[in-house]
Parts: structure tokens; C-alpha cells; sequence
DNA sequence: GGCCAGGACACCA
DNA sequence: TGGTGTCATGGC
């Protein structure tokens, strides 16, 4: 494998496109929100879910909490199982209540790895939902692997293509000062970058990394 | 009309 | 552990 320069890999995002700004959100439950309605999802169809329950008046823990799964699901339906991703709402919602009273500012006070282990342990949360809430809710320093980190990574030959996630993250987790801003500009560009380029695999003509990507038919 | 989006989980061998 | 099916909208 090789080993990829990550910090020079984020400079040549930020060059090629600027600044992300993410995540687009008003505020940390709406990130949340946002965080499990965009699971496998569009962001452009969790947006539309997430306007629908900002219409409703249920962009709030208390009120969402209070209100019947169906009509939940019904609101969201835009974002992809629709039913599954209201109850997971719901359980993100039963976990803040039961174990802070419903306060969203002491949850995300907790220590980063207290923080991590407790939204792991929600039905529905899995590792990248938990770093997204982890790193743009409570702006602490997780890095956040998604499909496009390990295709992009996988592509310049740092990672297996079988590379779990655990092990992606670390490579992050170790290259890079734990700085909040820094991960998040640097997940977003990943995710920008993925959109518009490498999607298939002999890609890369006009690609802004193609200096350093070693693929055949990158254009260096 | 088919393909795929900023995943997670259950089930199987 | 790793592979595979399920969930089930909307835009291109």
C-alpha cells in the first residue's frame, strides 16, 4: 500500500474547489436530523424531508418526541426509507431522554469517546452518522468515512479495497492535528470531490488529484 | 426505464 | 469476518 500524504491530499481539494462549509444546518438537532435522514440518501432528498418537518414545527426533541411515528415517516417519506429512518429518530430521541433528560447541550458536552460510545449504542446510528453528529453537532475533532473516503482512498492506493472503517478513520485519526474545522472542510471536500469525479472506475481525465493519482488513466 | 444517492442492520455460511 | 439482502423516494 501506499502511503498517501493527507495533508497535501486536503490542500489539493481546498484548491480545486474552496471552501465546503458544512454542514448545512441551522443548529445541532437539525444536523442530526440531517445526519440519519441522509443515510444512503441524496442530501437533496434528507433536505426536502428535513423542510417538511421544519413546516410541521417538529424540528425540536420535545415536539418530534411527542409526535406519532406514522405521521414522522409520512413527512419524511422524500428521504428513503422513510419508515425505518422515523424510528430511528425516535430511538435517537428515547436515548437523549433517558440518559439526558432530554438536554441536547449535556449530550453533546460528553467527551468525545463517551460521546462516540453512546450514539454507537443507538439502533440506527452506526459509525459514520456518529462521527457526522460527533464532528459538525459538537464540533469536536471525529473524522467522518464514508463511501467516497475509501473509494478515494482505495483509488490512490493507500487502503485495501476491503478496508473497514475503523481502520480508515485511524489513517485520518493519525495524519492530521485534531482540529474540528480542519475535518470537517476536509470530509466535505472528500464528498464533493467524489460527486464530480472517479465514479466509475477508469476515470480521472480532468481530475484535480491526477498528479497524485496512480491510476492509468489519470491525466498527469 | 434503470441506476444510484453523504448507511445500518439482520441473516447466513 | 465477509458476503448479501432489505429498506423503498426522486432526479437524471
Amino acid at each position: 500500500m501506499e502511503r498517501t500524504d493527507l495533508i497535501g491530499l486536503y490542500h489539493r481539494l481546498l484548491a480545486a474547489y474552496g471552501p465546503q462549509g458544512w454542514w448545512p444546518a441551522d443548529g445541532p438537532f437539525e444536523v442530526i436530523v440531517g445526519a440519519i435522514l441522509t443515510q444512503a440518501t441524496a442530501w437533496e432528498n434528507a433536505a426536502r424531508a428535513i423542510d417538511n418537518l421544519r413546516r410541521a414545527g417538529l424540528l425540536d426533541p420535545k415536539r418530534l418526541m411527542n409526535a406519532p411515528l406514522d405521521r414522522i415517516a409520512s413527512l419524511i417519506r422524500p428521504a428513503l426509507y422513510y419508515n425505518q429512518k422515523a424510528k430511528k429518530l425516535k430511538a435517537f430521541l428515547e436515548f437523549l431522554a433517558e440518559r439526558y433528560g432530554g438536554d441536547l447541550d449535556r449530550l453533546l458536552d460528553e467527551p468525545l469517546s463517551d460521546l462516540r460510545d453512546g450514539l454507537l449504542s443507538i439502533p440506527g446510528v452506526g459509525p459514520e452518522t456518529a462521527d457526522s453528529i460527533i464532528l459538525y453537532a459538537a464540533g469536536k475533532p471525529s473524522f467522518v468515512v464514508d463511501s467516497y473516503t475509501k473509494r478515494l482512498l482505495s483509488r490512490l492506493g493507500s487502503i485495501e479495497p476491503r478496508a473497514g472503517y475503523e481502520e480508515i478513520r485511524g489513517l485520518f485519526l493519525a495524519a492530521l492535528p485534531p482540529d474540528p474545522d480542519l475535518y470537517g472542510e476536509y470530509h466535505a471536500l472528500i464528498v464533493r470531490h467524489g460527486k464530480e469525479h472517479c465514479r466509475s472506475a477508469p476515470l480521472c481525465a480532468d481530475c484535480p488529484i491526477a498528479s497524485i493519482c496512480p491510476h492509468p488513466k489519470a491525466g498527469r
